[in-house]
DNA sequence: TTGCTAACCTAATCACCTC
DNA sequence: GAGGTGATTAGGTTAGCAA
């Protein structure tokens, strides 16, 4: 899949949910399951092409569809580290669990962002690091990106701020521990 | 009330770009 | 190559909903 290609219009789900933070609770049909279900056996980790594919098959937004497979690849993790530990007390088999192989698929082409987009939305992590989905939605139509791309600029946002609190405060604890040793 | 599971989180890492 | 940053992952928590 080239990068130019333009974002599938995420249908705004949630047009209903102006009460809360958190998204809608999607509720999948049974058909839609089975059609996740066949997919995830075939391959656990699809790339953005098969995604997007599920996504219009299903009738669903493409963010839903990774949030599915990631929510079933950790229930299927712990339901065969269980079987594994099962196995392993009747065979005492030493042999490591098998590497999950898995042959990357395509990746969503990178968002890039222009320094207007990234003003409107570091003003708007200033204001509130944890924005709900109101306000996802509405910064996403402000910048003209889907509401899941800044999602996930929120999460980094987030992730990059703890690390430089984290490294301030241990610079900090540094210099007081050198200015100590000097005294 | 409980179990299931979508939504969401952090932390680590990958992948790509710019300098 | 190093640093910045968007995308993806594992693994954990929160909360809606059906039984």
């Amino acid at each position: 899949m080239s990068c130019g290609a333009s974002y599938q219009t995420e249908k705004s789900e949630t047009e209903t949910t102006a009460r809360n933070q958190r998204r809608s609770r999607t509720k999948f049909t049974e058909d839609q399951l089975n059609i996740l279900i066949k997919a995830f056996n075939q391959t656990p980790y699809p790339g953005y092409a098969t995604k997007q594919k599920l996504a219009l098959e299903i009738n669903t937004e493409e963010s839903r569809i990774q949030i599915w497979f990631q929510n079933r690849r950790a229930r299927h993790q712990v339901q065969e580290r269980l079987e594994h530990e099962k196995d392993l007390e009747a065979s005492q088999d030493q042999d490591h669990p098998e590497e999950k192989i898995h042959g990357r698929e395509d990746r969503r082409c990178r968002t890039s962002y222009t320094s207007s987009q990234l003003h409107t939305l570091i003003t708007a992590f200033t204001n509130n690091p944890y924005p709900g989905i109101d306000s996802r939605e509405q910064l996403a139509k402000q910048i003209g990106v889907p509401e899941s791309r800044v999602q996930i600029w929120f999460q980094n946002r987030r992730s990059r701020f703890h690390v430089q609190k984290k490294r301030e405060r241990d610079e900090l604890l540094q210099h007081k521990q050198d200015q100590e040793r000097n005294l």
